[in-house]
This record gives structure tokens, sequence and C-alpha cells, in this order.
DNA sequence: GTCTTGCCTCAAGTCCACTTCAGGTCAAGA
DNA sequence: TCTTGACCTGAAGTGGACTTGAGGCAAGAC
């Protein structure tokens, strides 16, 4: 069988029905509809949720996935080359975001001792070197890789949670 | 003068006041207030704020800020040691960030050339080895170190924006 | 006396990535 | 025929960390 249902998709990818409705809504995904108006997915959706999966693991938001997206040819199906040319430039990102942990730990090992928090001169409070504030809201680094998944119910393809 | 007022410490420490007042309210931070009601802050409110700013790029919740800085002694002015023993456990915290991020990284390093994606297999659309999803709108890693501060126009001690 | 500035409170709005809910349609099986 | 289950839509809710707005008080400059 060539198309998908909305519910084998999410049972295959793991991604939520709705968040499958959210990600048509939002122009990540695309499908055919049959007269009655369900959902009808090509077998692709799935490469295609996998790379918005990673994309997000890498940190992107669904606004830059979505561009991403875009640049795929029209026309043919998207290669390996292509996907891999997508995911490009993920590798800098990552160093990027690695060396900044790794220099908030630096400026933890070398204030830990002294307990200065200074805001004007600890890196800990002050990563790169800034002043003032990084903006309303603004968390910098991981919002928390030990975090436990958040367990709401929705539970499809759901682990019992790996309590880190 | 030992005493500041909101917009003195927003100045002095690049938070906004109204987040002044949310922390006052969420019981990160105290102040007295003058007759007419206006707080007034302890210049020692400023290193706080510092704890609060670096917990939050470790990656905690006012949560569990909170919760850290109610193990400060009462009493006396927190010392050196007392921060350092606060701080002490996020350096495991950033490690176990830090290793996760290898990991996408070395993920995608394999990935990068064959571009697989393969959402059982595949390292960086499902990191951990996890067969399905995180849960809903879990975002595992960083929600971007090299974002640009989002600029909204509260900015009291906010730089231009380093457009990364 | 009035203007401006800085502060106050409380309620509601913002962003992101979804989820949840209410109410309805459609096709297959007992 | 009735029921069940999968699907549909649109609107509203969620959580975290704030911001923004409305409406008002108090003190210092002119």
């Amino acid at each position: 069988m060539d198309l998908m249902t909305i519910g084998d998709v999410a049972a295959r990818s793991g991604v939520a029905v709705s968040a499958l409705r959210y990600y048509e809504a939002e122009g990540l995904v695309t499908c055919e509809r049959t007269s009655g108006g369900a959902r009808r997915f090509p077998r692709s959706v799935l490469r295609r949720l996998s790379f918005i999966r990673a994309a997000q693991n890498v940190g992107l938001t669904l606004p830059e996935i979505r561009e991403a997206l875009a640049t795929l040819p029209e026309g043919r199906t998207p290669t390996a080359r292509d996907w891999a040319r997508l995911s490009g430039s993920w590798r800098a990102r990552l160093d990027e975001q690695i060396a900044a942990l790794e220099q908030l730990r630096d400026g933890l090992t070398a204030c830990i001792g002294c307990g200065c928090l200074s805001l004007s001169r600890c890196r800990l409070s002050n990563p790169g070197d800034a002043a003032g504030t990084y903006g309303p809201g603004a968390r910098w680094l991981s919002p928390a890789l030990r975090r436990v998944p958040p367990t709401s119910n929705s539970g499809r393809g759901m682990r019992p949670a790996p309590a880190g």
C-alpha cells in the first residue's frame, strides 16, 4: 500500500496524531485527502518526520525546519544526498552548543572555589561575556537534557520514561 | 546607600523590572518596602540574581532554583562557600548535557554520509536509542545557543543583538 | 499647580509546540 | 439497523518565564 492513514503514520513514527495534524497545518508535511476528507500520507512522510525530529534535537524551531524542508527538490523524491545536505550545517551548530556548555562548565570549575558569581565577570551567570541580560525569558542552555520527558498521557509509542 | 530601588537593581543586574517583580512574587528574592509601598532591595540581591541567571543557564527551572536558594543559611550573609556548595551539583549536569550533545554530533557524523535518518535506527532522530517519541513537545537539546536574544522592546540593559 | 518620572497592583497577553475538547462525519462489522 | 472506531474541524488549554497594559499613587522639577 502506498498511502498511509494518519493513525498508521503515528504508529510507525511515534509522532502523535495531533502533532501530525499540526505539522500539516504548519506546512511541514503534506498529504492527500480521501473523498471523505481523511488524510492519506505518502510513505516518504516517515523520512520527513525523521528529519523533523532530528532537527528539533539539534535545536531548530519548526519555522526553521520548514524553511530547510522547502529547499528539497520538488518533483523528485529526495535522495540521501539531499537529506545529508540539509543536515550538513548541524554539525557546526552542535559544535557551538558543545563549546558553549564547556565554557560554562569550565567557568563553573573556576568559580566554584571562590563562589564569585559576579554579575559582570562570572562566566556562569554571564556566558559569552555579554554584560547585560539576554532578554526576556532567554534561557541559553539546554532546558534540561536529563529531565524526564513531560509525561502527558497522549503516549502513542511512549516508553515508560527513562527516569535518568 | 544600602538599599536599592527596583530600577537600580534592574540597571545594575540587567534583569528587567518586570522580572524582578515576578521573582519577588515567586519568592526568589525578597525586599523591604517604603512607607509608600516601593520595593527596596538589599545589595545582596545582585549576587542572588547572578546565581539565578547562572542556574538558568545550567538548565534549572525557577522552582528548582528557589529550592536551592532556600538552603542558604538564614540569619547570616551567604559566604562564597555557600554559593559554591549550591552550584556544586551543576558540574555533573553540565557534563551530562555535553555528553548528550556529543553523542548527537557523533551520530550526525555517522549519518551525514548516508542521509539515513531512519526513524528506528538513526541516532540523530532518535538519540539515546529510544524507539518512540519523547512525548509532547519535548525538545531534548538546547533550544538554541546561537539564537539571537528574543528582541522584545523591554530592553533595559540589552545589547543591540549579536546577530550571530 | 502641574508635569514628569518612577513606582505600584492585578489581569491578561506572549511564544512554542503541541494537546485536549466538543461536536460531527464516515465506513465496516454484529 | 445500530454500534464501534477511526477520522474530521475549530477553538481553547498547557507550561515556563516572563512582558504588557490599564489604571493609579507619590515625589521632585519647573
